[in-house]
DNA sequence: TCTCTGATTCGACGGTCGTCGAGACAGGCG
DNA sequence: CGCCTGTCTCGACGACCGTCGAATCAGAGA
């Protein structure tokens, strides 16, 4: 079970839990707020964004750190820079085998975000 | 229609056009990342993420900045600041109505966010 | 063992962000 | 009109971010 009391951490998030009502269900709590604001941060970058998505589409839902390189203009450091950025956000996870590493999604916090987002269809009845 | 050819802006994503189909469904293209990147960011920070809820969750759909400014620690320009990198980044919108500044959720947009975080349920077949 | 390749860490650089105080603008009211 | 209240703009400051090259670490293979 997730800790209590003490603060919370992004990686109480995994499961299911009903941590997060929607956003436009009810003041979302500053504690709340400082736990779930890191993972949005993570994500509000053009080249983590894509990072994110090529890992989590990927095949097998993983994918190697020498696949996703190659689809940037940009250094292998750099690369790995946003990488860690995702790892420490809870949004991805690393793995070595070998001389590669792969990395793939935590769908758990994936759907927490997208339950805080989610709004109802219409106003109406 | 939104416009075709030269680049998108966030305000194409207002309706429930298909722009966005789920992180996990393929790659982003590196143009979409761009537009939806931006948004991302601008919940990527705990006032901000407040500020939204606040604003989404509030009776009759709008929050009035008299309303929103005392439940932070901040000044009223850093608060004021904070609402307008949300309306930049398109998740809000602002109406001045005699003294007083309203301001109303955009649901459009958080929809499309939140479909593009979507995952199925389970893994299994 | 030595070497080679893939990935990360380190240090540095320019640019952006969050916050503030001071001042300007908008509208209501005496 | 002048004043007051609510909101925004402007400039400034320290902190953080995205990027790079150089150096380092981890395994695989000769």
């Amino acid at each position: 079970m997730p800790k209590q009391g003490t603060s919370l951490t992004i990686a109480d998030l995994n499961g299911d839990a009903p941590c997060c009502p929607p956003l436009a269900r009810g003041r979302v709590p500053a504690e709340t707020a400082a736990v779930l604001a890191p993972a949005f941060k993570a994500l509000g970058d053009p080249v983590r964004l894509r990072l994110m998505s090529m890992i989590a589409s990927a095949e097998g839902g993983e994918a190697c750190v020498c696949d996703l390189t190659p689809a940037f203009d940009l250094t292998g450091p750099t690369i790995s820079h946003h990488l860690r950025t995702l790892r420490e956000a809870g949004l991805v996870d690393a793995e070595r085998r070998g001389t590669w590493v792969y990395y793939r999604a935590r769908p758990g916090i994936l759907r927490q975000l997208a339950a805080l987002l989610t709004v109802e269809p219409a106003t109406g009845p």
